[in-house]
This record gives C-alpha cells, sequence and structure tokens, in this order.
DNA sequence: TAATCAGCTTTTTTT
DNA sequence: AAGCTGATTA
C-alpha cells in the first residue's frame, strides 16, 4: 500500500527526501508519526531498503509499538528485521551481544530507581553519610545527573569544587557496588553504548554500515549521552532523521537537552529543516488557546500551528471550591457525556501529579464511570512482584546478592539482622557471595543453632525449586516459586490490607509470563528469563489493566504526551501545583512547565475542559491557591466559564456577560478577602450545628442571601449554604 | 525476632 | 495522606 497522496506537502517533502539528514519540526498533531511510518515504508516499498537496514528510536515502549504495527500496517514485506525500540531498549539489545567486547558480563542485570536507591541507602550507611543532610534520595538524583550528562564517577576528582566531596564519594562508590553487583542502571545501558562504540571500531562499523537509515522520535528529548551515541552511527554514508518539537520540550528535569535540536542543525549540516504546523487534531480554538499560552516562552524555535477544520466549541473553565468540587464535576461532566452516546476511551482527565487522581477516581467511582489509571506504582515496581522476580533471579544465579538480600527473610522466616550482619560480614571478608558465605556458615557452624537452622532451611528451599524449575517454562517456573517460597501463603495468611490486592498481583505474574513475547528470537530457557527479568525493569507498567473494555483515562499531562483524545479534562490549574511551586521562581523551569501546559490542550480534539479549585487539600492541610497563570494566558474570547448543573450560562440580565460576572466571581473567591459584607475570611473555621467543623472558603453576594461555600470536615465535603439559614459559628 | 504503633518527614514528572 | 523510622511490646 502506499498512501503517499494523502499527505499534505511539508509531510510528502519529508517522507520522499534523499539520503540526507533531516531535522522535522513537527508540532502536536501535525502527522509526526504518519511521517516517520511513511519515510520508513517508503524506503522499503519504493526504494528498496531492506528493513534490516533501518534503526528507529523513539522514547517510550508505546510509542514504539504504535509505530511498529503502523509500519508493518504500510508494508508489503515482514518488518522482522527493522529495529524499532526505545533508546533503552535498543542499547539493552546491543549489550546483550556484545557484553564481552567492554567487559560487561553478559548476565548483567538491570536495576529501576528503587533498587538504585536500596543501594546508595547502603552506601550512606557503609560510609557514615549523615542522612540528614545527605538524604539518599539528592545521592541518588545527583549520580543520575551525573550519568545523563555523560560524566562518570572516575572523571570526577574529589577536589572537583562543583560538588560537594560527599556527593562524589558516594558516587564512586555507587559505581564500585554496581560493578560488584554486574548491574547496570538506566544511566548506564545508555553509557556503555556509547563506549561500546566509541572504543570498538569494529563493532561500530558493522552498525554503521547496517543502519543506512536512522529515524529518532521525539528528539527534543534526547540528552547528552543519547545524543552522542546516536552520532558515533551517523558517517557520510548514511543518515538520521530527527523528529521533534522544541514546544513539547517536558524531560529537562531528566537530563533531556532541548538544545540537541540546534546542536543537530549545526553538526550533521546540510540538514534540511521541515516544519509540520498543519494541524489535523484540534479545534481550531483549543489551537489558538496553545498558540497564545506557549507565545509567552521565549527561546523558541517558532511555530504556529493551524487548522483547516472547524472552530468548535470554546474552551470551558471550571472554578471549583475544593479538589473534590472539582472531581465531582469532571465525574458528571463525564457521566453525562458517556449518556449521550460519547464512548468511554475518548475522554481523558490529565493532572500535573500522580497524587491528585485520588479524588478523581472516588469521584468517577461514584458516578459509576469505568476508568483506567496510568503511572503510579507500576505493576513490576510493586514490591512483592520484585520479591518473586528476586527468586528467580537467586534461583538462577545464586551469586546475585540484590536478590539474597531482598528475599533471604520475605517472608519472615527468622533471618533477623543480626544474622544478615554477620552473613555479610562473612562475605566480605572471603570475598564470597552472600549465597555462598551462606553455606559455607551452614557448613561450619559459624551461627548460632536457632539461625543455623532456619538459614539451612533456606538453602534447602532454593536448592530444592532449582532442580524443580530447570526442565520448566517461565510460566511454570513462577508457579512453583509461589508456592514454594511460600509468599502465596504468606500474604494469602495475612489480614493485611493490602494482602489480597498483593496475592492478585502476584496470581497475575503467571499470567503475564505466559503471555510474555522475548523481544529477540530466544533459544534457551536461561535466556528466556534474563529476557523476561530486563523486561519487567524496562516496560515496568505497560498495559496491566485490561484494554478491552472502554474506559475514562486518568494519567499525568507527562504520560499524555503523543496521544490525543476527542474530550479532555485539565484539572488543578493553580499556582504552586501547576505550574509547580519549584518552578515559579526559575525561567528555564517555568517555560517547561509551560510546555508542559501547551502538551496538555494539545492533547484535546473536540471539547476541552480545564478546571481549578480555590481550596486543595494537600500534604494534610488545606491550601488555598490562585488559579494558574497558564489561565490568565488563554485569550478569554475562546474560553466561558462552566458551573455545575449547567454547561450553558445562565441569562442575567444586568448588562454584564456570564463570563465578566463568573469572573468577577471568581476573582472574589478566590482573592483572600470576601467581599464587603461578609463576616467570614476565607479561610476562616467555621461551625455548622448539623455538618460540624467546616473551613470556609468564599461567598457569592452578600446579606442573608448570600451563598456561602464551606468545605465540612467529617465526610460532609463541600457545601454551599445560604447565610440567612446557615447559622454559622466562627471558630477561628 | 516480629509485629505494631507513634511520631516523623515528605511530597513532580519516568525510560 | 502516606510512607518511613525507631521504639516498644509480645
Amino acid at each position: 500500500m502506499n498512501t503517499v497522496e494523502s499527505l499534505n506537502p511539508e509531510q510528502k517533502k519529508a517522507v520522499i527526501a534523499d539520503n540526507e539528514n533531516m531535522l522535522v519540526l513537527a508540532g502536536a498533531g501535525s502527522g509526526k508519526t504518519s511521517v516517520l511510518t511513511h519515510r520508513t515504508a517508503w524506503l522499503v516499498n519504493e526504494q528498496g531498503v531492506p528493513p534490516m537496514n533501518i534503526l528507529a528510536v523513539t522514547f517510550t515502549n508505546k510509542a514504539a509499538k504504535e509505530m511498529r504495527s503502523r509500519v508493518e500496517s504500510l508494508l508489503d514485506i515482514s518488518t522482522h528485521g527493522m529495529w524499532i525500540g526505545t533508546f533503552h531498549g535498543i542499547a539493552h539489545r546491543l549489550l546483550r551481544r556484545h557484553a564481552g567486547e567492554i567487559g560487561l558480563d553478559p548476565q548483567f542485570k538491570i536495576l529501576d530507581q528503587d533498587d538504585q536507591l536500596q543501594i546508595v541507602k547502603k552506601i550512606v550507611k557503609d560510609l557514615n553519610i549523615d542522612d540528614k543532610i545527605y538524604p539518599p534520595r539528592t545521592i541518588r538524583a545527583f549520580i543520575g545527573a551525573r550519568k545523563d550528562e555523560g560524566v562518570r564517577a572516575d572523571s570526577l576528582h574529589s577536589s572537583d569544587s562543583r560538588y560537594d566531596y560527599t556527593y562524589i564519594k558516594a558516587f564512586q562508590a555507587y559505581e564500585t557496588q554496581l560493578r560488584v553487583d554486574k548491574a547496570l542502571d538506566f544511566a548506564d545501558l545508555l553509557l556503555y553504548v556509547h563506549d561500546l562504540f566509541d572504543q570498538n571500531e569494529g563493532v561500530r562499523r558493522s552498525y554503521q554500515d547496517r543502519f543506512k537509515v536512522i529515524l529518532v522520535d521525539e528528539f527534543q528529548d534526547t540528552n547528552k549521552i543519547q545524543y552522542d551515541w546516536l552520532k558515533l552511527l551517523v558517517t557520510t554514508q548514511n543518515s538520521i532523521m530527527a523528529v521533534g518539537d522544541d514546544d513539547q520540550s517536558i524531560y529537562g528535569w531528566r537530563g533531556a537537552k532541548v538544545e540537541n535540536i540546534f546542536k543537530f542543525q549545526k553538526e550533521y549540516a546540510p540538514v534540511s529543516v521541515i516544519k509540520l504546523e498543519q494541524n489535523y487534531r484540534s479545534t481550531q480554538t483549543i489551537l489558538d488557546a496553545a498558540n497564545a499560552v506557549i507565545a509567552n516562552n521565549e527561546e523558541r524555535m517558532g511555530k504556529n500551528l493551524w487548522s483547516d477544520g472547524d472552530k468548535g466549541e470554546p474552551i470551558a473553565i471550571y472554578e471549583a471550591v475544593s479538589e473534590r468540587d472539582e472531581a465531582a464535576y469532571v465525574s458528571t461532566k463525564i457521566a453525562d457525556k458517556l449518556k449521550m452516546g460519547v464512548s468511554a476511551d475518548q475522554v481523558a482527565i490529565l493532572y500535573r501529579s500522580n497524587a491528585q487522581s485520588r479524588a478523581l477516581e472516588e469521584a468517577l467511582i461514584t458516578q459509576k464511570v469505568s476508568y483506567r489509571i496510568y503511572g503510579g506504582v507500576r505493576y513490576f515496581e510493586r514490591a512483592e512482584i520484585k520479591d518473586v522476580l528476586a527468586y528467580l533471579r537467586l534461583i538462577a544465579m545464586p551469586e546475585d546478592n540484590l536478590a539474597f538480600e531482598r528475599i533471604i527473610n520475605v517472608p519472615t522466616r527468622g533471618i533477623g539482622l543480626r544474622t544478615i550482619d554477620k552473613i555479610r560480614e562473612y562475605a566480605r571478608d572471603s570475598h564470597l557471595s552472600l549465597w555462598a558465605s551462606a553455606e559455607d556458615m551452614v557448613e561450619a557452624k559459624l551461627l548460632p543453632a536457632k539461625a543455623l537452622n532456619t538459614i539451612k532451611t533456606f538453602i534447602v528451599m532454593i536448592n530444592g525449586m532449582k532442580s524443580l524449575i530447570q526442565p520448566l517454562g517461565l510460566a511454570d517456573k513462577i508457579k512453583v516459586v509461589l508456592e514454594g517460597s511460600g509468599l502465596l501463603e504468606f500474604h494469602g495468611s495475612s489480614k493485611h490490607e493490602k494482602a489480597q490486592q498483593k496475592l492478585e498481583n502476584m496470581q497475575e505474574l503467571v499470567n503475564a509470563a505466559q503471555n510474555f513475547n522475548p523481544p529477540v528470537d530466544v533459544v534457551e530457557e536461561q535466556e528466556m528469563l534474563q529476557e523476561f527479568l530486563a523486561f519487567a525493569v524496562l516496560e515496568s507498567g505497560e498495559s496491566q489493566a485490561d484494554e478491552n473494555t472502554p474506559a475514562v483515562q486518568l494519567m499525568t499531562l507527562h504520560s499524555a504526551k503523543g496521544l490525543e483524545f476527542p474530550h479532555v479534562y485539565m484539572v488543578g490549574l493553580e499556582e504552586g501545583l501547576f505550574p509547580t511551586s519549584r518552578s515559579v521562581d526559575m525561567e528555564e523551569k517555568l517555560s517547561e512547565e509551560r510546555r508542559l501546559c501547551y502538551v496538555g490542550i494539545t492533547r484535546a480534539m473536540k471539547a476541552l475542559t480545564i478546571s481549578y479549585a480555590t481550596s486543595r487539600f494537600q500534604y494534610g492541610e488545606s491550601s488555598f491557591p490562585m488559579k494558574s497563570r497558564f489561565l490568565n494566558e488563554i485569550p478569554k474570547e475562546h474560553t466561558q466559564s462552566v458551573r455545575m448543573g449547567n454547561t450553558k450560562p445562565k441569562t442575567f440580565g444586568f448588562g454584564v456577560s456570564p463570563t465578566d460576572f463568573l469572573n468577577k466571581r471568581a476573582k472574589a473567591i478566590a482573592s483572600h478577602t470576601s467581599p464587603i459584607g461578609s463576616q467570614y475570611k476565607q479561610g476562616d473555621i467555621v461551625e455548622h450545628a448539623k455538618f460540624g467543623m467546616g473551613v470556609f472558603l468564599g461567598n457569592e453576594g452578600d446579606g442573608e442571601d448570600a451563598r456561602l461555600h464551606v468545605d465540612f470536615k467529617g465526610g460532609y465535603g463541600a457545601k454551599v449554604l445560604v447565610a440567612k439559614y446557615a447559622r454559622l459559628t466562627k471558630i477561628s
């Protein structure tokens, strides 16, 4: 199939370009993925480029999957030989192949963030670092930031005055520990591939030869090390096409460098630059709003989205009195839409931080709206899942100290800290693994009788499972481990609140293994396990919820990038939350927040609703935020204030437009002083005969007919009361 | 050694 | 609100 005809001139230009370096600046919804997939198809179908000579790199697994399936539908032949994957996925694949060439143990394991943190914690303890001054999280962030910019511990000198010596020391210890554990973190995957290409000319050449065409998606999100290793692959004989949008750069905090786009233009010259500005996704109103917001950023490459579609509906703005009110509004509106025949999966709720999902979930449940949540603790990051995987690891590789430490006393089997400390000590002195040390110590009876017995039982159990498991397939291996480890029984008989959920999660792992499809051709069972373990880290949370039933999607703005929905609700547009309080006094960070807002707005195809609350319960206390500056950046002619109950504004006979009226009211409520005549101030604690204590949020009008907004404690929530009947008592 | 509890801190985004 | 740490009790 060839559908180049369906493309616009700019898209077409990018698709049928010669073997040249190209930068495609693709605005939101401008058909970026179409360009990437059609280019691939055109190369294969028309130019006869074999799929195996193409490398396509994305950032998320979702994007990689989508790309493969869309390419497949355009191709006459199989995409099997084509490399499509995330930076990390491809790096992993390369390293498994070439571990030997750069002195890596081919059995290396991959650490997720939690594993990293555990290691840092251990180091903090070992080095007697004060964790009040140097919290492990901060140290981890330091290490991550250095590695993302390609700086290794051994290239940092203790005299380097840029950094506190303690960080450097911890960094060095961390790197040593990773080598001992034969473990790589996410950044290592990229770093080692860089080293591989940099140091091994033969390997570099072979991939330069192989990849005639390199396609990179979301180029604005590349960090230094990713940029560098791509560069090592490009020669005068092949070409690279970078697709990105500087306005959608939202991962600066993770080391992404928008500047890479500028650098690309210089370092890969001559580069043909193609701008895709025609948007096929959203109404003109939505685009105008997005353009207006992003125009407040400096240092843009400059793009303006346009569409030849309809103007569409104005953007609805809802001012809530609390996060519960906000959630109630959003969920009732969604329920209404579903009743009108909108399918649930056409609707998304987007928020700045995962913590915001809670109130929304509760409200959706009340409305009986089925929803699916993305993010939060991902499936393979759950403690109980990692426990099971640790058993598998220890059984397969007894020298895996990380696995040993994780499960030696999970479920609790009477092996306490004292015993574990002794094993650690023995291991350190004898340079053995913890497992081997435990074996030795049992042999030589180096422990008190009780500890000796429990350890012995543990060893026998692991060894027993080992021989049992050997011939079994992955799913059956897991079944044996669930039973044999005692994990099933432990959680099954636990009266802990979450025990049932944990049990189900663990059972689900058997299914996950059953359905697991290794990305490379695997022959040995051992290799299968290794691929599964890597998959669990690299693709920790993909598609666990069943995707068959349509559901409203809840996710952060970050994870919404690249997606689109006919109906979008963007909630929590409040100063301090979005933009976050940590960004407001730094221009750079504020710009990134604004780009995030731009991403959010441009997810919407037909209808966009934005909401904010004048009071929000967070971090265990009430706050009274002002509405987000981003809201004020949207031209008023594109918005319409809405209220609970009716989307259409009421008519007012005062010669004042409804919008104006509501804006005035919004101001009155958002400001900390109420209009003259009210006896309460925002934030006052008041008491009501029936509802008890509450926080006064604001009022509409004054005198005895004034409507008072109060957020009551004790499960009553936000209420609107008429002043003359309310009989509130002011407490403070 | 294990489980429970009180008091403490900590809050963004994720391959 | 929720998770973590340290102390206390069984």
